[in-house]
DNA sequence: CCTTCACTTAACCTAGCGGTTAAGTGAAGG
DNA sequence: CCTTCACTTAACCGCTAGGTTAAGTGAAGG
């Protein structure tokens, strides 16, 4: 899952179209575990892993009732991931464009640092 | 990386902390490969291949300069990530819930289906 | 009860990740 | 030239992911 942290298992979780697909099921309303598998291909105890997968990223949270059990989304650890995101948004908002630009500028400006071939960008 | 899909590979590139710090780093300034290894406490050889997820995920972009190669970020492909978990976000904002626990209600009107033991959740 | 239903767990497979060290490449420079 | 610098590629490692089929679990029901 590449790191441990909150974020890096979101992120995991995501990281797989059956797992969104399940995501985006579960959005509509919440589903056992046939109900999940059947529009998938793939084997019901894949589905259950990935559902695990998705609980140990706190996206869903299961309720048993009688031989039932229901994924309920949760959509919580998805803010996080959006806040991270979010950050960059500049670098693709056209309508930040400009200010973007702008910033990029103000960094670059200042003593104008002397740049040699050895120190090209001017760090030394 | 679980999917081919562009998506797939952006959420995977994502689900690494070390390449987030990358990101991070990269949307300060370009960088070179030395650069970005310098705090990252791992080998050149593996930033090189972290560099090279971010770039088949197309989140940066890299150029030649003699001996150097800098790294550039290549922000838009966080747009479709964005736009996807977005479609979730009234799960979590809370400004939303109202408005959910609404929408919510209405797919659960209606002729108020039947429910039986078999058939806990009136889908039959 | 014994079976059926709705799962979960186990065992196994192949493929890929993320790290390492060591060897290869290609431009710069004394 | 030959070396050094800034990487990249190769070879190898242990671990995890995602799929399978088969066996286990536990509540419902004739």
């Amino acid at each position: 899952m590449a790191g441990t942290d909150q974020l890096s298992a979101v992120f995991s979780a995501l990281a797989d179209p059956t797992r969104r697909a399940i995501i985006a099921e579960l959005a509509e309303r919440d589903a056992t575990v046939t109900e999940l598998t059947a529009p998938l291909s793939i084997s019901m105890p894949a589905v259950s892993r990935h559902l695990k997968v998705l609980q140990r990223a706190a996206l869903i949270s299961r309720s048993r009732s009688g031989k039932w059990r229901a994924s309920h989304l949760e959509a919580a650890p998805l803010r996080e991931a959006a806040d991270w995101i979010e950050r960059y948004r500049r670098f693709w908002d056209s309508s930040l464009t400009r200010l973007d630009a702008h910033l990029a500028a103000m960094r670059t400006a200042g003593p104008a640092p002397d740049r040699t071939v050895d120190d090209p960008r001017g760090l030394a």
